[in-house]
DNA sequence: AAAATTACGTCAACAGTACTGACGTAATTC
DNA sequence: GAATTACGTCAGTACTGTTGACGTAATTTT
């Protein structure tokens, strides 16, 4: 049963090489970064019966203050269906509000209250430490170079979406009303 | 009914700062970086019916043939049986083969086939191109400079998972046999 | 003013990946 | 010989994601 049935390839007994110019050191360093950066507030998020999907839609909420649904489909690049569920614990437990769109009454503009912006404060402390941890652990490197490096490795059509963040208080979108 | 009802939080309408010295840029760019970074693979392995975990196994036995499933489940951080669907299908689809253990014939060391091997290398390549465009793009970044970032974003402990990678062709264990 | 479109919510059905806990078998170690 | 280990597998469940369809209120087009 464990030999394989005289039909199978033959097993490849050497590693897999930088041949071809692959450059596997950073692929696999950039799970094991992912793996362990998102590993922080998973726990967190545990206590409140909450997942990965939940601290998206926070933070992304609470980084734009008054987006719509739509725009932040736009940003997770999931369905509505998706969001559906995840948004609807959020506003029940008081996390996330809705108000109507001052413009165009048929949207919803999210809130975080204040509940919500101290969950998402709390998850993002553990990753910030982490990120400030290895930009000195790991010698001179200065933020804005791997600022600059992670920016570069989004899609360039979705880096407008970054750009978005709001400077200060302003807002992109409807400050007056 | 959008209207929230009385007890709810007030909508707080200023977007979060970097209060508490939160680094939420990078925060925010980890996030877009990883979606666009695991997107190339993604589409190839739709063609094959295979997702993310498919991916996760097939690169780390191409990197360290002979691995156990023990030690792959270590690497991954998941379950026994989150493991065992997937690499059923990769065993029954020819991609990665089980030769029984020289020292301990309880265990199965996982080599890839040459088809298995095509296509890790498949789906290596549109990363190894992204990280690539992304360290011209973003200036005068060096590679090293990136790696050792990426390397000290994981945790301390597992970071020995991290050295295991094979330099040439040796491989940690057993090449003889 | 009527018709078309838009923004959002929701229902149903399903897939992929992860989890826990339990049990069985062969091989190794004590 | 008994206990432990490595692996496979079964059952049940949870979270997050998908597609497609439908309804409603609000806005825009004609």
């Amino acid at each position: 049963m464990i030999e394989r049935s005289h039909s199978t390839g033959k097993p490849i007994r050497t590693a897999i090489t930088e041949e071809d110019g692959i450059d596997f050191a950073i692929i696999e360093l950039f799970f094991f970064a992912y793996r362990d950066f998102t590993s922080d507030p998973d726990q967190i998020l545990a206590d409140y019966g909450f997942g990965r999907a939940h601290h998206r839609v926070l933070h992304f909420v609470n980084r734009r203050p008054g987006l719509t649904v739509a725009e932040l489909l736009d940003v997770l690049k999931i369905t509505k269906q998706s969001l559906a569920r995840v948004l609807k614990q959020l506003i029940d437990t008081d996390h996330i509000v809705q108000l109507q769109g001052p413009r165009d009454r048929r949207q919803r503009e999210l809130y975080p209250t204040a509940k919500g912006r101290a969950l998402a404060l709390a998850l993002a402390r553990p990753q910030s430490r982490r990120i400030r941890a290895a930009l000195e652990d790991s010698g001179a490197v200065e933020r804005s170079t791997i600022e600059r490096f992670l920016e570069a490795m989004v899609n360039p059509e979705l880096r407008a979406q970054i750009d978005i963040v709001p400077a200060q208080t302003s807002g992109k979108n409807h400050g007056d009303h």
